[in-house]
DNA sequence: ATGGCTGAGCTACTCAGA
C-alpha cells in the first residue's frame, strides 16, 4: 500500500497539480494539509472521478487537512485533541493493513513563528495537547501511523543552514524535544530509518530561488509506531511536484507499507 | 541582515505561511 502526505497550500488552487501526481503516482491514500478551505467547497466529485473518497476537515482561508482514499478509512474522529483555538489541524481514522487495525494520524501542527509571539506559545500548547493523546492512544492501539506537516526541523541534517534557524520557531531546541518526545514513546522517523545520513528535503520557500539553490527543509514526516516496522517497505521523497508550474512549497512524502 | 513569494478573501490590502 502507498501512502502519500502532502502540504499543497490550497487544493483549489493546486487541483491541476495534485490531480497529475495521482495520475502518475497512484496512491492508495493521500493526507493533505492545508486544504485552506471548508468542506462545502472541497472538490470531493474531481477526487471521485479519480477513484477516491474524500473525508475532510476544512475550515475557511486558513489549514485544513482531509484524507484522499481508495480503501475504506473508518470511525474517522476530527477531535483528536481539543485545539485551544479551534483550528483545524487533524484528522484521524482507521484502516486494514494485512489483518492490523491501523491508526492513521493526518496532522498540521502550528508554524509557532515569530517565538516572542502568542503564536510560538499556541505551537507548544499544540504539541503538548497532542503528545498527552498519542500516550493514551498508543495504550489502546499499538498500531499508528502519523504524518503530516510536522512543522519541525528534528535535526540540522534537516536544514539547509542551521544558523539561521537557530531561533526559528521549527528548530528551537524546546520544539525538537517534542518531536524525540514522540519517538521517545514507541516511534520512528521513517526517512531516517531507512536513510541514515542522506540530506533531503520536503519543503523549499518560495523566495530568492531557494528551490533552484535547493535551501530546503524536511519538516513533513512519517512516523510509525514500532509494532509497523516490520511492515515498512519503503519511503521517498518525490520532488517532481515542487519542479513543476505553480507548486505548493512543500513536496509529497510517500510510504510504501504492507 | 533583510527581504524575497504565494494564497484566501475580496477588489485593497491584510493575514498567514516557515
Amino acid at each position: 500500500m502507498k501512502i502519500t502526505s502532502w502540504n499543497v497550500n490550497s487544493v483549489r488552487a493546486r487541483l491541476d497539480n495534485i490531480s497529475d501526481y495521482i495520475g502518475k503516482t497512484n496512491p492508495d491514500i493521500l493526507m493533505l494539509q492545508e486544504i485552506k478551505t471548508e468542506e462545502k467547497n472541497f472538490p470531493k466529485d474531481i477526487f471521485k472521478k479519480l477513484g477516491y473518497d474524500s473525508k475532510i476537515f476544512g475550515q475557511k482561508s486558513y489549514n485544513g487537512v482531509a484524507f484522499l482514499s481508495k480503501i475504506e478509512i473508518n470511525n474517522i474522529n476530527l477531535n483528536f485533541i481539543n485545539d485551544p483555538k479551534k483550528q483545524s489541524r487533524i484528522i484521524s481514522g482507521e484502516i486494514n493493513l494485512n489483518k492490523k487495525k491501523v491508526k492513521l494520524i493526518n496532522i498540521y501542527v502550528p508554524n509557532g513563528n515569530p517565538i516572542d509571539s502568542e503564536k510560538y506559545d499556541y505551537k507548544k500548547k499544540w504539541l503538548n495537547l497532542f503528545i498527552n493523546n498519542i500516550k493514551k492512544e498508543i495504550r489502546k492501539n499499538n498500531n499508528i501511523i502519523i504524518s503530516g506537516d510536522f512543522n519541525i526541523i528534528p535535526d540540522e541534517i534537516d536544514v539547509y543552514d542551521a544558523k539561521k534557524f537557530d531561533n526559528d520557531a521549527l528548530f528551537k531546541i524546546e520544539i525538537r524535544k517534542k518531536f524525540r518526545e514522540i519517538m521517545n514513546l514507541g516511534f520512528n522517523d521513517v526517512f531516517r530509518y531507512f536513510n541514515k545520513t542522506k540530506i533531503e528535503y520536503t519543503y523549499w520557500d518560495y523566495f530568492a530561488g531557494s528551490w533552484q539553490k535547493n535551501n530546503g527543509l524536511r519538516i513533513d514526516h512519517f512516523l510509525v509506531s514500532n509494532n509497523l516496522l516490520e511492515n515498512l517497505k519503503n519511503i521517498n521523497i518525490n520532488k517532481i511536484p515542487r519542479s513543476k508550474q505553480k507548486p505548493s512549497d512543500h513536496t509529497p512524502i510517500e510510504l510504501i507499507i504492507n
